[in-house]
DNA sequence: CGCATGACGTGAG
DNA sequence: GCTCACGCCATGC
C-alpha cells in the first residue's frame, strides 16, 4: 500500500469518497496532478474495480454514468448510486453538483496524505 | 516502432 | 448554451 503508482493514487482518493457521494475523473486526474490525464484515471479504476473501490461513485465531467457499461452488468453503477441515495436518470447522477464531492476539499484536512508537491 | 483506442476534459465555432 | 473536434497518457496490436 502506499505505492506510488498512479493506481494506488486514484485507489485512494476513489475509496475515500464519502457515503451518497459522486466524484469526477477529472477531478482526481487533476488532484493527482495529472489534469490532462483523466482517462489514465478511468483506465486505473478499470483495474481497481477487482479491488474494493467505489468506481460506482465517479463519474464523468457531466455527471454521466460513462463507466457503468463497464461494470458487470449494464445498471449494475446505476443500482449502486441509488442503493447509495444518489438519485440517477438516464445514466445521468441527478443534484450531481449538490452530490459533487472534490478530493481537495475533504482531504486536504492532512488526515490523508497523497504524493504532495 | 507506429497506429488505433479509451471509464475524459477543454477549447473553439 | 450546445455540438464538434482536438489533445493527453498509457495500453494493445
Amino acid at each position: 500500500m502506499a505505492e506510488d503508482n498512479f493506481f494506488c493514487k486514484v485507489y485512494k482518493v476513489t475509496a475515500q469518497i464519502p457515503y451518497g457521494m459522486v466524484t469526477s475523473y477529472g477531478a482526481i486526474a487533476k488532484f493527482l496532478g495529472a489534469p490532462r490525464s483523466a482517462r489514465m484515471v478511468g483506465w486505473a479504476l478499470n483495474s481497481c474495480d477487482k479491488e474494493n473501490v467505489p468506481a460506482h461513485r465517479v463519474v464523468n465531467r457531466n455527471g454521466l454514468l460513462t463507466g457503468k457499461h463497464h461494470f458487470l452488468g449494464t445498471n449494475l453503477m446505476q443500482q449502486l448510486l441509488e442503493s447509495e441515495g444518489v438519485e440517477v436518470t438516464e445514466n445521468r447522477v441527478k443534484n450531481f453538483e449538490q452530490l459533487f464531492w472534490d478530493p481537495s476539499r475533504e482531504l486536504l484536512d492532512g488526515t490523508f496524505t497523497i504524493e504532495g508537491p
